[in-house]
DNA sequence: TGGCGAATTTAGAATAATTCCAATTAGGAC
DNA sequence: GTCCTAATTGGAATTATTCTAAATTCGCCA
């Protein structure tokens, strides 16, 4: 599983200068904040164009760099669905994704205390899971 | 969910001059006679070196359009992992996807019969699922 | 503080899967 | 057969991502 809140939450305050081993550049810490700030799922590119809004220097290979190293250590998932752009967001907390197909919004859902998705399968005994993707489309309850 | 077996299997025998809707060319017929043939989960472009095999003229933009169309009328499930290449796999049966970390294989998971998925998420209710898409990664039991 | 080696950033080129395009070909209805 | 539409084709275009090589920054130690 993903290591998490190796130094606690830092989602308001500041960024430390190493977070999960990672040493946190400016670039970084643009990246890492932009995501922090809006877990709204977005692509490499959206989070460029944030990103240069704190940093205009920054380049567009530095935020594939620093995604990359962020996704490495754990800090930040990487989601992909289908042949989309890759997307990331900060929330740790395993979850799966739910893409409304009436608006678009991917929402994060979150398993049932307790459930074990190994329950439901046919994997041979002693399966070792090392990650898992979960990916759902479909609709929203009518709203009232 | 997905409509299949619309007019029975032909895994082995010829296939119909229609099948889910669909009309089948000679094309259309090669690329789906590849992907009854053998359920490794092939790439487009692994389809198309074999579609070659019978039919040398098919061209890999035919093969694409062929995968679309057969996608489109629930012949043929794409699947996605990651970044890597679309695979196309014939097997309609609910199932989710395996990946062996050791060996590269992709295995086809069933359900346990009467497992829910939904019983293990915070789904609201009233949401209606369409579509889902579960990968795991990991390592099958040592062999004895 | 200055200097050194390693790590990071950068712009731009390269890559690779997929889609698009415009022209030809094939199929089915009459 | 004729006509109309759908399908196929080769090649160009697209696009997310990765690579490359040079410039910059960093942490460390004298």
């Amino acid at each position: 599983m993903v290591s998490r809140d190796q130094e606690g939450e830092h989602t308001d305050g500041e960024i430390p200068a190493v977070v999960g081993g990672l040493r946190m550049t400016k670039q970084r810490r643009a990246v890492y904040r932009v995501l922090l700030d809006d877990r709204d799922h977005p692509t490499a590119n959206d989070v460029f164009r944030r990103a240069q809004e704190r940093m205009p220097s920054i380049s567009l290979a530095t935020v594939y760099n620093c995604l990359e190293a962020l996704v490495e250590h754990g800090l930040v998932n990487q989601v992909n669905f289908d042949r989309e752009p890759s997307r990331f967001c900060s929330n740790l907390k395993e979850h799966v994704h739910f893409h409304d197909e009436k608006t678009g919004v991917i929402h994060d859902i979150t398993f049932k205390p307790g459930a074990k998705l190994e329950d439901l399968l046919e994997l041979p005994k002693g399966t070792e899971v090392t990650e898992l993707e979960l990916t759902i489309r479909g609709m929203l309850p009518k709203q009232k």
